[in-house]
RNA sequence: GGCCGGGUGGCAGAGUGGUUAUGCAGCGGACUGCAAAUCCGUGGACGUCGGUUCGAUUCCGGCCUCGGCCUCCA
């Protein structure tokens, strides 16, 4: 039975999809005017586990992650560089999906852009309009009036009164009331823009992915994911917008992960103090960086440390070890490895505790290969099947333990000559010449394991 | 100020009203020419003060403390 923990309800409840046996879900993906950082990469990779472990469980799952192609930062970027916008979002969009890929993140089923859906977006302010729930201000502009939809505040547990009571929300002369959001921005001169009833402009932050996930999953669906930042006031304004529209419940589960912090401080954009997905990965193999995002639950933040990194680099290889050398074979249904891997995930999605399941298995598949038991090879494919829910561990055990280091170490050949000589020496009962090519090669990153089949190497 | 979520052994990180998380690191053993890897064993924990209870790290309350949202943010 499986439960996720439900930001309208801030309870774990279990999980039943409106259509048996279908799982339709929305995220809110990124603002494409820069590099993905690794919070960025968080979101990407927990719910491509998600789906995964969805269609894991058998449903049909329908994933939809839109791209926010056009908004005040895109457009101040594109600005700043001397560029047409649609020039820097059609780069980003291509950096985002080469991380994403990178990061094994399955892509997709639908990834629908904002500029593509201006139609739908026009639609859905002109149903606010026509039902009371917008209006037009004095500059052009058309905004959200919070004050007629009644459970305002419901997901992000804000109170209207304390919201008002807040000092901290702009004032600007066209709102009637400082609370209410736009929907349509007029355009300044110079600015992209679409025609509308109300004139050029474009659409506010919040309407598009309204938009967006009606038209593409209808106006009930079952999941609604996103960074926890995105709770208030994106996403309360999106609840507001579309059932204030189409008259019906929007979402049953709002799913939303914790932060990626670096020195106990959130990672943003804002502060600076951000990692971008590709500098990681200039530094460490994307299975690691995957591998450490899953170490904590989803919705726990995640510390960025190298220490960290390093950790999961050496779990990685504790699992790539056992692999090693394995036969293909069809997984062993012995032992419970399986069920307590589902009860994990059944448990919103415990990725730490699924991956102790996985470290148990680990185990008993190297204790079947020093036995010498005849299930080790099975073993090993429930390992990589289990693991393959998580999308890790699909990867050739050599290329994991002998790659990474592609830049300055010594190659394959050499290491491998090295060895040869050193066995060479071995064999003559020549330690000390063996035990100064293995420093050797230690020096140079490499470790050596002399097993009953011969050496075998990897990049430590 | 309002509203949320945390504080677990050296580090990371799950979980539970009374019994081993797991990984890394440490210690002992097996294996090895010596190592490495692997296996076996092992020490070490639940912010603080109260309450409920036969019994609380686990439930309740206060306190301390960290983080987040309330403005763009994954």
């Amino acid at each position: 039975m499986l439960q996720v923990y439900n930001t309208l309800s801030k309870s774990k409840e279990t999980f039943t999809p409106i259509e048996p046996g279908k799982v339709r879900m929305y995220v809110c993906g990124m603002t494409v005017y820069d590099y993905c950082h690794l919070g960025h990469a968080r979101v990407m990779v927990v719910f491509d586990v998600i789906t995964r472990y969805l269609r894991h469980r058998g449903f049909d799952v329908t994933y939809v992650r839109n791209v926010t192609d056009i908004d005040d930062k895109i457009i101040a970027r594109a600005n700043e560089n001397g560029e047409p916008f649609h020039a820097l979002t059609t780069r980003f969009i291509e950096a985002m999906h080469e991380d994403s890929d990178a990061l094994g993140v399955i892509p997709p089923d639908i990834e629908p852009k904002a500029t593509d859906s201006i139609p739908e977006i026009l639609a859905m302010v002109q149903t606010l309009i026509d039902k009371g729930h917008a209006y037009v201000g004095d500059n052009g502009d058309v905004y959200y009036d919070v004050s007629t939809f009644a459970t305002y505040g419901k997901l992000s547990g804000k109170d209207i009164a304390d919201l008002r009571a807040g000092e901290r929300i702009a004032v600007n002369e066209a709102k009637t009331d400082p609370l209410d959001f736009v929907l349509w921005k007029a355009a300044k001169p110079g600015e992209p823009s679409w025609e509308s009833p109300w004139g050029a402009g474009r659409p506010g932050w919040h309407i598009e992915c309204s938009a967006m996930s009606t038209n593409e999953l209808g106006d009930h669906f079952d999941i609604h994911g996103g960074g926890m930042d995105l709770t208030f006031p994106h996403h309360e304004n999106e609840i507001a917008q579309s059932e204030g529209a189409t008259g019906h419940p929007f979402v049953n589960y709002w799913l939303h992960n914790g932060f990626v912090r670096i020195n106990e401080e959130k990672m943003s954009k804002s502060l600076g103090n951000f990692f971008t997905v590709r500098e990681i990965l200039a530094r460490y193999q994307a299975e690691v960086v995957r591998y450490f995002i899953l170490t904590s639950q989803y919705r726990s933040p995640l510390n960025y440390d190298e220490e960290h990194l390093e950790n999961a680099k050496g779990a990685l290889t504790r699992f790539y070890t056992a692999l090693r050398g394995l036969p293909d074979a069809e997984p062993v249904t012995v032992g419970d490895f399986e069920a307590r891997f589902d009860a994990a995930m059944d448990d919103d999605f415990n990725t730490p505790e699924a991956l102790a399941v996985l470290f148990d298995l680990a185990r008993a598949v190297n204790k079947a290969k020093e036995e010498g038991a005849a299930d080790a090879a099975g073993l090993g494919a429930l390992l990589r099947k289990l693991a393959g829910v998580l999308g890790l561990l699909q990867g050739d055990p050599e290329a994991y333990l002998q790659g990474g280091d592609a830049g300055d170490g010594l190659s394959a050949d050499q290491v491998e000559a090295m060895i040869a000589a050193r066995n060479a020496a071995r064999a003559a009962r020549n330690w000390a010449e063996a035990d100064r090519l293995r420093d050797e090669l230690a020096a140079a990153n490499i470790v050596l394991e002399d097993g009953a089949g011969g050496t075998t190497w990897r990049r430590g």
